[in-house]
RNA sequence: GGGCCGUUAACUCAGUCGGUAGAGUAUCUGCCUUUUAAGCAGAGAGUCGUUGGUUCGAAUCCAACACGGCCCA
């Protein structure tokens, strides 16, 4: 027999032993006083004497994560919801046999209540002296390791819950997370704007170039895709009048996974009326900077051991600019559509039906000039060709009114003032729909009249932006993979 | 889709040139009333990812596959 079933046996024959003395191995009328993590902060500055003189009972619940035995007296840690351990000190001569014979059968795992009172070790180790103890819940599983904890990242992603119980840090990764998409709730609500939710199952999947997932609805008899954005749906809102809005909520796309992509992620989209994708440049370094500065109280932060500075301003750069400045690119070849196309593909860019100059321009930025952009960067003046949502610039026809911001190499917003006209708008998704015919599954399967209708109705002049909360999270968690920041990243199923 | 790396006890990891599978933690037994990854003595615990192949003999060499990681597309 292996030991994992041995181990396993053993506790299943402690818990019907447990049920024959009359003990509820499964005990739920016990409420702890305090969490470990105010114990700590409100007597860790105590002393023993003056411990010993306050002559108060705590009840502490937890799970009993390590276990030094003697013969007479143990000591134990537990960890309770606040992540925090105290040790607890059990003594046969205090809380009596049959407490202590209790005691003697539980298994690290188990979820124990305790009530006592608080002293210091020898060494001087906030401790709690047990008077009386609870079994809770009985474990019939083995915890890992109590040194080195679970390091198997399959392991930690497949059972999450061990992770969080014997590693701290991917605690403090998720708090940090809601401490994160908290402050940025305070902050879009701090400026008027109206947090909103959106449908997520769409009949046409827009808002986005990606190959959607696609489900069906039985009553209705129809298909429905998991929405790869909610921007045509916020713009409707605009269009109905609500100025400022924001919807903070899971896009999925039907793509590879990477260290950078999940099919479902979590996205920021926000929508502003009478704005422009000039004022959302300054919206968008206030907003970090207000997230960096309260969550980790500074705005110079290290990614991954690379000093990064989020003090505004941020550098703006001209995409085509971009190319030459950081990518190398001489200007001349820049400026010279058939050499810049040459150029993309002899270094490997496929370029499909309808793409040309303006695809060259982005793809080679992100062979060229994405990697080196470590500090934040407004990238500026992108190619009408591959941005079929966004406003024409009123100088230059060729590029839109948008940018994109890179942050330690990766893109991390993505905005621009919304295209409005809805003639122009159909002529766009016209295009698009042709290159969905010609085979590009990323793009819409249909044309979304519904939403050219509401820009018939009138879109105020809007600025729009999208940020990937899990990559914001990676930068301010120090994280290197999306894994790390998402709960139950996608796996393979195992076998 | 391609390349490289990994998979050994529940956990963390060794395993030499192909020759009976190892350690620490955890578990079990005994001792132990202030320990700090407690200590001491003893015990049990393995489909070496899976399936084939080479070989007298495979954790080890070869192939395919699975899962994971990283890089590329």
């Amino acid at each position: 027999m292996s030991s994992a079933d041995r181990i396993s046996d053993q506790r299943r024959e402690k818990l019907a032993e447990l049920r024959q003395q009359g003990v509820d191995p499964f005990f739920n009328l016990f409420k702890p006083s305090h969490s470990i993590d105010r114990i700590k902060e409100q007597y860790e500055p105590l002393g023993g004497p003056e411990l010993e003189g306050l002559d108060q009972n705590f009840r502490l619940a937890g799970r009993l994560m390590l276990l030094r035995e003697f013969g007479k007296a143990s000591f134990c840690h537990i960890q309770d919801g606040s992540g925090e351990r105290l040790q607890a000190y059990v003594q046969r001569q205090v809380v009596g046999e049959e407490a202590f014979a209790l005691f003697k059968k539980l298994d690290l795992g188990d979820i124990v209540g305790f009530e006592g009172t608080l002293f210091r070790t020898r060494t001087q180790e906030l401790t709690l002296a047990v008077k009386s103890l609870t079994l809770l819940t009985k474990s019939l599983k083995p915890l890992p390791e109590k040194y080195h904890g679970l390091t198997d990242v399959e392991t930690r992603y497949r059972q999450r819950y061990l992770d969080l119980m014997v590693n701290p840090q991917v605690r403090e990764v998720f708090a940090k997370r809601s401490a994160i998409i908290r402050l940025v709730r305070q902050f879009l609500e701090g400026r008027g704007f109206l947090e909103v939710e959106t449908p997520m199952m769409q009949p046409i999947p827009g808002g986005a170039t990606a190959r959607p997932f696609i489900t069906h609805h039985q009553a209705l008899d129809m298909t429905l895709y998991l929405r790869i954005a909610p921007e045509l749906y916020l713009k409707r809102l605009v269009v109905g009048g609500l100025e400022r809005v924001y919807e903070i909520n899971r896009n999925f796309r039907n793509e590879g996974l990477s260290i950078q992509h999940n099919p479902e992620f979590t996205m920021l989209e926000f929508y502003q009326a009478y704005a422009t994708y000039e004022d959302l440049m300054t919206l968008t370094e206030e907003l970090v900077a207000y997230v960096a500065q309260n969550l980790l109280g500074t705005l110079k932060i290290t990614y991954q051991g690379q000093e990064i500075d989020l003090t505004p301003p941020w550098r703006r750069l001209d995409l085509r600019e971009s190319l030459t400045a950081v990518g190398g690119i001489p200007p001349e070849v820049v400026r010279d559509r058939e050499a810049l196309v040459a150029l993309a593909k002899k270094e490997g860019v496929t370029l499909r039906a309808g793409e040309g100059y303006g695809r060259a321009l982005t793809k080679l930025f992100d062979l060229m000039v994405e990697v080196h952009l470590q500090q934040p960067t407004f990238i500026l003046g992108y190619p009408l060709e591959t941005s079929p949502l966004s406003r024409k610039n009123d100088t230059d026809p060729e590029v839109v009114d948008r940018f994109e911001l890179f942050i330690a190499s990766r893109e991390m917003a993505n905005a621009f003032s919304e295209l409005n006209d809805p003639d122009d708008q159909r002529q766009r998704f016209e295009q698009q729909l042709a290159a969905h015919q010609a085979g590009d599954e990323e793009m819409p399967h249909a044309l979304d009249e519904d939403f050219v209708n509401a820009l018939e109705h009138g879109l105020p002049p809007t600025a729009g932006e999208g940020i990937g909360i899990d990559r914001l999270v990676m930068l301010l968690t120090d994280s290197p993979s999306i894994r790390d920041v998402i709960l139950f990243p996608q796996l393979r199923p195992e076998r």
